[in-house]
RNA sequence: GCCGGGAUGGCGAAACUGGCAGACGCAGCGGACUUAAAAUCCGCAGGGCUUAAAAGGCCUGUGGGGGUUCGAUUCCCCCUCCCGGCACCA
């Protein structure tokens, strides 16, 4: 290059610095939000039938509480970098967004401001609508999906049905937990230590009523198995469903009530044990103990203060802390193994809800019986011991004594048997007496969906007195939720008191009939709602089965990990029912989910009771969508839990706003590259070539973004560092233009406004959603020098620069001969020397 | 009690497979530019000791204690604290 050239562009550089505009976020975000706004066709899914790659990234649908919240932003941010990568990869993505909007906020609302609860549901959904246009997240709105809205909440009468009809849906008298804040049922799974998930404060009370279940239980195998196939989910989920369905192998055991021809059944996990059973214990509410103390006043009056009590702790959801007491019914029970008649007691801390309610008690080996049998004098026979104890067989181990991998005694034809066996060899000789069988247990129990609100899918049941339980046709679907109902909050289900709604004519023997009047659970809006995206208009079915064919599975699910059990598992439950419907081949919704962290201030989450929420509209008002969404993603991993401070944001607005004048500056270079490149030319292509492969294969991996923006922020500093070679001539003006130009196609996925609006300036033209993402190459991103330590016996003594890959003895030569190291190695003995290729070399020495 | 996750500068964090601890950013300090400020740019920065000061040198350091190893934030054992889930589930 001339010197007058040098000139030439020393002069650019300057021109360009004068007309440099500072960053104005709000100004580049509402030109191309503008745009977008009038291109609805930008961020759609090709059909089906494309030949492209297909992506279904999901974020979980937000429920419309009126303003959108940071947990919502990070989640967003996380899934949009997602989305706009992959269509940058070439994919078809769908990428759309809907609104779980049945739910009892919209009713507590309408009774504060007297407004209708839709009213308020579709003005939140508006402004939430507005706050995500606004972020610049890449949604694919014609396929929105609105739950409360008939042509969303009619398929979920119409799955009723169809689970009605197959037996998946039923009707019983149960006890209910009640949420007197709800005023409505909660699910077993909206039960939080006692309490409303929603009411932290207010505890669940125990209420007879006839619900309506989904037979989920029929499923509680298959949603255990399935789960080591879920690999691309947390191993943390994938736990707590499996604590929470909590399958259980056992057998079950009659033992005949002596002196009459009643029995008891008792479930044991530990049949092994059977001999070492010293009573029979009995829940306070099994059916059995009221017949077996009909004649005993005074213990009928302690079995209703042992009822109410236990049902006080549930109610209090203190039933583990409870001291374990009861008392004995002065009956007997043979154990059917060595025809021992042992006592029966009723006790406090066995549960009607699980098992049969009833159990053998085994002080010797479980901790609970123990402790209960101390208590009262209840027998304690060992009858399993540790396998060392095999020869000594004076010492006893410590009791409780519970270990597996032990041995029988004091057991019949058993003793002797290692208990693993043993369980196998009992339950068989049970099954073959007749007394026992084979038996699996569950935690998980079915899902009651009845709750007794205004604001949700109203159940498609008529009831008719001459007919009885009458479903709804399908051709009268939808069962429209009326309007302009009176809510109170007060006397059982809004809808019973709107008479047009429950009068109804029976399909059947067309006579009189009432409408079921209370509305489904919003779990169940939310547990098929992604399928309804692949073709959200479809009038005429559910769902379209060859779209949910191809895009399904989803291909990464996002959202906090409070709802790992409630609407994952529910998920999956209805994704299993579709599939034996005959209506979809996926067994499982999704292939991968990603929990993020939670957004905490101050040391706890943020929440409007703490007072330590940071608005949405606020961030972007004064920093820009961009700054928000490069922060959220930039100040921890996504599955971390992200601390919000705010001088961080605008250190990411810095950030940008450098990002912002360098591309100003260098846009329009085009001096031609030296023939021969310089050092610090290469230096520079090959931190940006480093910088692609961190930003591509965390992309690709485990989604760190926190160190992709922080190596595009060092490619930023590189550059930056550099500018001082451009005007020498070491460095091309035009190399760092097109540095940039890949730098802005990098950032595209994070800050799409500030990328937009760079790419043009850079002079391009072209949709940068539809470019590719850039390649990395290997080769240039290779260091051709290492500065390695030379350490002696594990610390840093001296360091030289090498060639990358040299060649170990080369290295060891160098590093022996290095001046500092010759005069510390001065009358030592060198034992050993280690050498790291490209890392460091250590010598040991004496 | 059981099952997960975590603890690294003043702060958020990085170190991906056992190999240079603290990348990147925030806050801080010093300097340049400016009448001044803002903005921007350059530089310093884990802690301690040594030194008049600096350069340099030395020691030390990833919650605590032990171990394996030439070498440990990383692997093993024990312990403390924090967060989440489950919790009389037979």
């Amino acid at each position: 290059m001339s010197s007058q050239e040098k000139t030439e562009v020393l002069n650019g550089a300057e021109q360009s610095l004068d007309r440099e505009q500072r960053y104005d976020a709000q100004r580049i975000e509402s030109k191309w939000h503008q745009r977008w706004q009038q291109q609805p066709e930008l961020y759609r899914a090709e059909p089906p039938t494309s030949a492209g790659k297909k992506y279904y990234v999901l974020e979980m649908l937000p429920y419309p509480s009126g303003a959108l919240h940071m947990g919502h932003v990070r989640n967003y941010s996380i899934g949009d970098a997602l989305a706009r990568y992959m269509w940058m990869k070439g994919h078809n993505v769908l990428h759309p967004m809907g609104w779980d909007a049945f739910g009892l906020p919209a009713e507590n609302a309408a009774l504060k401001n007297n407004r209708p609860p839709r009213e308020w549901t579709l003005n939140n959904i508006t402004n939430m609508k507005r706050q995500m246009n606004r972020l610049g997240f890449s949604y694919d709105w014609s396929t929105e999906v609105t739950t409360c809205l008939p042509d969303y909440y009619r398929w979920n009468q119409w799955f009723f049905l169809k689970f009605y009809e197959r037996g998946l849906a039923y009707r019983r008298k149960s006890k209910v937990n009640w949420c007197p804040e709800c005023a409505t049922v909660l699910a077993n799974e909206q039960v939080v230590n006692g309490c409303c998930w929603r009411h932290e404060e207010t505890p669940v009370e125990q209420r007879d009523l006839e619900q309506w279940f989904l037979r989920i239980t029929n499923y509680a195998d298959e949603l255990v198995r399935d789960l080591d196939k879920l690999e691309g989910w947390p191993e943390k989920v994938r736990t707590m469903q499996r604590n929470w369905i909590g399958r259980s192998e056992g057998a079950q055991v009659d033992f005949n009530v002596a002196d009459s021809r009643g029995k008891i059944t008792v479930f044991t996990t530990r049949i092994d044990t059977i001999f070492g059973a010293t009573s029979i214990q009995l829940a306070p509410e099994h059916p059995v103990v009221s017949k077996l103390i009909a004649n005993d006043p005074e213990l009928l009056t302690r079995l209703d203060e042992l009822v109410a009590e236990q049902r006080a702790a549930r109610d209090a959801g203190a039933l583990g802390e409870a001291e374990k007491h009861g008392f004995f019914t002065g009956r007997y029970a043979v154990n059917p193994f060595n025809n021992e008649k042992i006592p029966i007691w009723v006790a406090n801390y066995i549960l009607m809800e699980y098992g049969t309610g009833a159990i053998m008690s085994v002080p010797a080996h479980d901790e609970r019986d123990y402790e209960f049998a101390k208590k009262y004098d209840i027998d304690v026979r060992i009858v399993i011991l540790p396998r060392r104890h095999e020869q000594s067989e004076e010492k006893e181990p410590a009791l409780p004594y519970t270990a597996m991998n032990s041995l029988l005694i004091n057991s019949g034809e058993f003793s002797g048997l290692g208990n693993e066996e043993a369980i196998q060899r009992m339950t068989q000789f049970a099954e073959e007496k007749g007394f026992g069988k084979r038996k699996v247990t569950y935690r998980l129990r079915d899902w009651g969906i009845s709750r007794q609100r205004y604001w949700g899918t109203p159940i498609p049941i008529l009831y008719c007195d001459k007919c009885g339980i009458v479903p709804v046709p399908e051709r009268d679907l939808p069962i429209l939720l009326p309007e302009n109902v009176e809510i109170t909050q007060q006397g059982g289900s809004p809808l019973a008191k709107v008479p047009e709604f429950v009068n109804a004519k029976c399909p059947k023997c067309k006579g009189g009939a009432r409408r079921e009047t209370d509305t489904m659970d919003t779990f169940v809006d939310s547990s098929w709602y992604f399928y309804r995206y692949t073709d959200a208009k479809l009038a005429t079915a559910a769902l379209d089965s060859r779209a949910v064919e191809y895009w399904f599975p989803i291909d990464q699910y996002i959202g906090g990990v409070e709802h790992a059990i409630l609407h994952l598992i529910y998920s999956r439950f209805w994704t299993k029912a579709m599939r034996d419907l005959g209506l979809i081949k996926n067994a499982e919704p999704v292939e991968r989910l990603f929990t993020q962290g939670m957004v905490i201030k101050s040391g706890a989450k943020m929440s409007k009771s703490r007072g330590n929420t940071v608005s949405p509209d606020d961030m972007v008002s004064r920093y820009g969508a961009d700054s928000t969404r490069v922060y959220s993603l930039f100040a921890a991993p996504p599955d971390r839990d992200l601390d919000w401070q705010e001088n961080g944001v605008e250190g990411v607005s810095r950030f940008l706003a450098k990002v912002y004048r360098l591309v100003m500056k260098y846009a329009e270079f085009s001096s031609k590259a030296p023939s021969s490149p310089s050092a610090a030319a290469r230096d520079l292509e090959r931190k940006l070539h480093q910088t692609l492969r961190r930003v591509s294969t965390d992309f690709e991996g485990r989604w760190h973004f926190n160190t992709s923006i922080a190596a595009i922020m060092e490619l930023v500093n590189a550059i930056t560092a550099a500018e001082g070679q451009i005007s020498s001539g070491g460095i091309p003006a035009k190399q760092v233009s097109s540095t940039l130009r890949t730098l802005v196609l990098m950032l595209a996925p994070f800050a799409p406004y500030m990328a937009s609006e760079l790419w043009q300036t850079l002079g391009e033209r072209s949709q940068l959603l539809r470019e590719s993402w850039p390649k990395f190459n290997p080769e240039l991103a290779r260091e051709e020098q290492v500065e390695i330590p030379i350490q002696i016996n594990g610390k840093n003594r001296s360091r030289i620069v090498v060639p990358a890959g040299l060649d170990d003895e080369e290295v060891r030569t160098r590093a022996t001969i290095d001046d500092k190291i010759r005069a510390l190695l001065d009358g030592k003995e060198v034992v050993k020397v280690i050498v790291v290729p490209n890392k460091l070399v250590n010598i040991v020495a004496r």
